[in-house]
RNA sequence: GGGUCGUUAGCUCAGUCCGGCAGAGCAGGGGCCUUUUAAGCCCAGGGCCACAGGUUCGAAUCCUGUACGACCCA
């Protein structure tokens, strides 16, 4: 193992443990109280004015003040943090040794009575502490101090970004918001999954190795399985597996996992991200609506305990109902352009470049009136249904009764950004097939994230698909706006980030 | 993909414009200190200045390229 000067100084303190008969990473803990509950406990016997019981406490030492022959330090836990005090002439082991192989960073246990401190802290007065296991390598612990305000401020903290995801354990171990970012997460996810379950939604999984893709425009990631000789894709969405199964009369089917899209990585991309796809016979893309308003002002309400919230110094409310605000409607009000009257990608690209607006050459017709919307998303801070889109970039969505050139779709704006999107789902097997085989031309003209022809799915829909409407949302965007993160890779644990060449 | 900025001690950062001995605080080491909380005081350490080239008597600093990241744009 290559160890730095800072961490020999450390094996060198394991030898120390060693030598006085004290193990460096022993097997069993024997804590009584957590600090949160060693706390409490004090806390109600002083009460009572009855004794504090002694506790056995464990964790993190994430401070240490010597002060000759009595030293403060704290420790810190998955609750919390309790500080404990050592004197030189009540301790067991001896308090040489763990003023010279106790370090900040290691695990410790330590006994004693509680108790509070001349300045009234709530203390350990250790009588007994053992090593639990022993660090090696310095954690970069911030010093922290409350100012004259009250707030908790700190000195030397581990930012850097590059870092911090890097060793994403170091950052959650110094820096108590980023667990509690992930903790936020988590409560959201079930949330999620507690409401979906009291609405009748059956969770259900799918396949992530796919022999083929579909169900959103993106480029899969390829794959190979040796034995059977067969390439694969990861899934780019659940969406073809999961409308599947209303023709096997499930009526509500949701789920939460991973897709995969090989795509650029940024602020607001990760290779791999989680969604909730979720289908619901018998209604549409206006059931979807309200189903959508319901549960995620719901859910927003569930773990923030309030349906108003912050992202990036925008007040955000959920309160349902949402806005309504028609794709074409919006378009032509932010930007001038009604892109209707430009039905050929040449005739829009020029009308683009001629108000100023970037318009790839190579780009489709679909991909022009994507860019316009990208133009209208910054706006878009409360949430807000964006509807009716043509139907050329929304091949698994039915369309308009009035208006065969649009289909029932939304996307699904707050905080400007896109959280989500809906249809009422195509459910006609002929029009599925020409949809498809409009894709393949696609294909064939040079958009690589047009979808290849399903024959599998297009035989089930032949036995019946009931009317549905469908959903898809960004849980890693949710989590964004729930803990105001701009970038995504602050609310995945592990980001994808390029291997360093060293 | 393009632009801007960044990468210096374990951590947080100065130093880069305008080339001249590699710096600070914290952390770590030695010492003093029996109620501190960014504890304090004294002492002595610690560097592939991201990497590779170039210019120069001399490069952390100027130039070119590469890697990684951040931000902005597409």
């Amino acid at each position: 193992m290559d160890l730095n000067e800072l961490e020999q100084t450390r094996l060198e303190k394991i030898a120390l443990l060693q030598a006085a008969h004290v193990a460096p990473y022993p097997h069993r803990v024997q804590r009584t109280h957590t600090t949160a509950a060693a706390v409490q406990a004090f806390i109600e016997a002083e009460a009572q004015a009855s004794a504090a019981p002694d506790v056995t406490v464990a964790g993190r030492l994430v401070s240490i003040r010597i002060m000759g022959k009595v030293t403060f330090a704290h420790i810190e836990d998955g609750h919390g943090r309790i500080q404990l005090f050592l004197r030189a002439n009540q301790l067991e082991p001896g308090y040489e040794l763990f003023k010279k192989a106790f370090d900040l960073g290691d695990f410790i246990e330590a006994t004693g009575a509680l108790m509070r401190t001349r300045s009234g802290e709530i203390s350990v007065q250790v009588t007994n502490f053992r090593m639990l296991a022993k660090a090696l390598t310095p954690l970069p612990i911030p010093k922290e101090y409350t100012d004259a305000s009250g707030e908790v401020a700190r000195y030397g903290a581990f930012s850097d970004v590059e870092e911090r995801y890097r060793q994403r354990y170091a950052d959650l171990a110094v820096n108590p918001e980023v667990r509690g970012i992930f903790r936020i997460r988590s409560r959201m996810i079930t949330a999620l999954r507690r409401w979906l379950d009291q609405h009748d939604y059956l969770e259900v999984e799918t396949p992530i190795l796919q022999p083929i893709y579909g169900g959103a425009a993106a480029r899969p990631f390829t794959t190979h399985h040796n034995q059977l000789k067969q390439d694969l894709y990861l899934r780019i969405s659940f969406e073809l597996y999961l409308k599947r199964l209303l023709v096997g009369m499930y009526e509500r089917v949701y789920e939460i996992g991973r897709d995969f899209r090989n795509e650029g990585v940024s602020f607001k991309h990760n290779p791999e991200f989680t969604q909730l796809e979720l289908y619901c016979a018998y209604t549409d893309l206006f059931g979807m609506m309200e189903t959508v308003e319901q549960m995620l002002s719901s859910i927003v309400e569930d773990v923030l305990g309030t349906p108003q919230l912050t992202y990036q110094g925008h007040g955000i409310d959920m309160t349902p109902p949402w806005r309504r605000a028609n794709l074409r409607d919006l378009i032509l009000e932010h930007t001038g352009i009604d892109y209707v009257l430009f039905p050929e990608a040449a005739d829009l690209r020029t009308e683009m470049r001629r108000r100023g607006y970037d318009a790839a050459a190579n780009a489709t017709w679909g991909h022009l009136v994507d860019a316009l919307l990208s133009e209208v998303e910054p706006s878009l801070i409360q949430p807000t249904f964006v509807h009716a889109y043509p139907v050329e970039i929304s091949p698994l969505a039915k369309q308009k009764p009035d208006d065969p050139t649009h289909v029932e779709r939304f996307e699904l704006f707050i905080g400007g950004i896109e959280m989500g999107n809906a249809f009422t789902e195509l459910n006609d097997p002929l029009e599925q097939e020409q949809r498809f085989i409009q894709q393949g031309r696609a294909y064939e003209a040079g958009d690589e994230e047009a979808q290849p022809m399903d024959e599998d799915y297009l035989r089930a829909m032949k036995y019946g698909m009931p009317p549905n409407g469908g959903f898809g949302l960004g849980i890693d965007r949710l989590a964004m706006l729930l803990t105001d993160r701009r970038s995504i890779r602050e609310v995945l644990l592990y980001p994808h980030l390029r291997t360093k060449e060293t």
